[in-house]
RNA sequence: GGAGGGGUGCCGGAGCGGUUGAUCGGGCCGGUCUUGAAAACCGGUAGGCGGCUUGUCCGUCUCGCGGGUUCGAAUCCCGCCCCCUCCA
């Protein structure tokens, strides 16, 4: 949510970047002419309301009076007087209502501004990649799809997991199903040791509120799964849970940045992707994520996004992994995001380049909504700004790891660094 | 699911319908004292919105959330949420 004050400032800016963000929904102009009609009503109901209370507390201060001196003021037409005020008072607060409503309500759907440095375009076209790492290994046979690898090892099984849940579910077995924890603790294992974060082990449903919170609700509510009879969702990301830990919160500067990093499922219908990625493990309903969230000082989040992202990247260099990190332009970011960095591995099987990590800065974005705020070094309080990134995606993780560590006869090298959580396991073969 | 008890400021904990945005204690910050520290003492210590004369300013709202009663609600009434105890 953006601040109220900035959009009424500068109408201009934030339709431009509504536009940019492709967000038909943003509607500045009743936005601002709302809020002149707020401001306007808001000093006729203070004033209403002072006059009211003003006449109340001269009935106490008689009424104080009376019972001292045994004097008996005309208590009648005083409440009479204070009646009409608090209901003249009351007149006005009942247009003031709505007004006020509906400015929360059309705040919702204005997108948060777009960093300066980020490309604006229509959609993924203008992304910009701005490096690259590690080379695409050269392959002396045709490499294969982790699904042919996986059901010829029999490590994934694409049958009973559309028998048991539907398509697009995952099941793995052996050491595929190893092969996913070893890389949840491996990568947990690099951001409390190494980098910093602190482990949060949250609940996988969360309320609306939480929901709210990080924009999953209103505007990608289809996308959710929710327990209509307890009003929970299932989280879509550790995003949400972590993010959410310090809503309603004004933390110290001194505390600050405060890094989280939390391993949880995701899940995510997927609403509007049928047909898409049908095979493999590509896009599925259940996915496992480290997600790494930071709260950050305002002055601070640029930097903070750099050693997220990073941190990030710093996974798949140890796993030997070549990815590309991509600069989302405005027409494919996030409604709430400032900027984002894509990580994007190369999976020689499927031949693409797969999303494992988004990495970004909601500015105060996320804070406004969920009310994180912080008391700066100068006593005042401000919101916070907040970050996360997946440190990294697994499924798609796992993918490159099987793709690019095949070899001519059909078995995986396990990367050096996985096999310690492994039990020294070096290679995956029938 | 049933029966009770409870949600108050950074924390603990008061609060006969009326100078209570809130007693008190602790914590924290500042000061006095001290060579320094502790102790003691003194002072300060919520957020939102709005206004202009931008101030150690004024007004207004906020005691889990939403309604209601009343001139006036933390306090009374109704609904909801959450926590605790006992029962199933």
């Amino acid at each position: 949510m953006l601040d109220l004050k900035l959009i009424a400032d500068n109408p201009d800016l934030v339709k431009k970047n509504a536009a940019a963000k492709n967000e038909r929904r943003a509607d500045v102009d009743r936005i601002c002419a709302l809020n002149d009609r707020r401001r306007k009503l808001q000093i006729t109901l203070d004033d209403c309301r002072q006059a009211a209370n003003a006449k109340s507390k001269e009935i106490q201060t008689l009424a104080v009076e009376a019972k001292r001196t045994g004097k008996k003021p005309d208590f009648e037409k005083l409440r009479a007087e204070a009646k009409s005020l608090a209901e003249n008072a009351k007149a006005i607060e009942e247009q003031f209502k709505p007004i006020e409503k509906e400015i929360e309500d059309l705040l919702i759907w204005v997108p948060n501004i777009a960093a300066p440095d980020v490309p604006v375009g229509e959609d993924a076209r203008a992304n910009k990649t701005v490096r690259t790492w590690g080379e695409p290994r050269k392959f002396d046979f045709a490499p294969k799809a982790h699904w042919d690898l996986g059901k010829a090892l029999d490590i994934l099984d694409e049958e009973r997991s559309a028998k048991l849940s539907g398509s697009n579910w995952l099941l793995l077995k052996g050491a595929g199903a190893r092969l996913e924890r070893a890389l949840i603790n491996f990568m947990t294992d690099l951001h409390i040791t190494k980098h910093g974060y602190t482990e949060i082990w949250p609940p996988f449903c969360v309320n609306r509120a939480s929901m709210f919170g990080t924009g999953q609700i209103p505007k990608l509510e289809e996308d959710m799964y929710r327990l209509k009879d307890d009003e929970l969702w299932l989280i879509p990301t550790a995003e949400v849970p972590v993010t959410n830990l310090h809503r309603d919160e004004i933390l110290s500067h001194a505390q600050l940045p405060v890094c989280y990093t939390s391993y949880t499922a995701c899940f995510r219908r997927e609403a509007g992707a049928y047909g898409k990625d049908t095979r493999g493990m590509v896009r599925i309903h259940q996915f496992d994520k480290v997600e790494m969230v930071k709260f950050a000082h305002p002055d601070r989040s640029w930097p903070e996004l750099e050693t997220l992202t990073a941190n990030a990247e710093e996974i798949l260099q140890l796993l030997e992994i070549p990815y590309r990190v991509v600069l989302l332009s405005t027409g494919d970011m996030s409604f709430a995001s400032a900027k984002t960095y894509d990580l994007e591995a190369w999976a020689p099987g499927v031949n693409r380049w797969l999303e494992v990590s988004s990495c970004s800065n909601f500015t105060d974005f996320q804070a406004r909504r969920a009310n994180i705020r912080f008391r700066d070094a100068d006593g005042r309080v401000k919101h916070v700004h907040t970050l996360n990134g997946s440190g990294l995606a697994l499924p798609r993780t796992v993918i490159a790891v099987l793709e690019n560590f095949q070899q001519p006869d059909g078995s995986v090298v396990i990367p050096e660094p996985l096999r310690p959580y492994m039990g020294g396991m070096e290679r995956i073969s029938k």
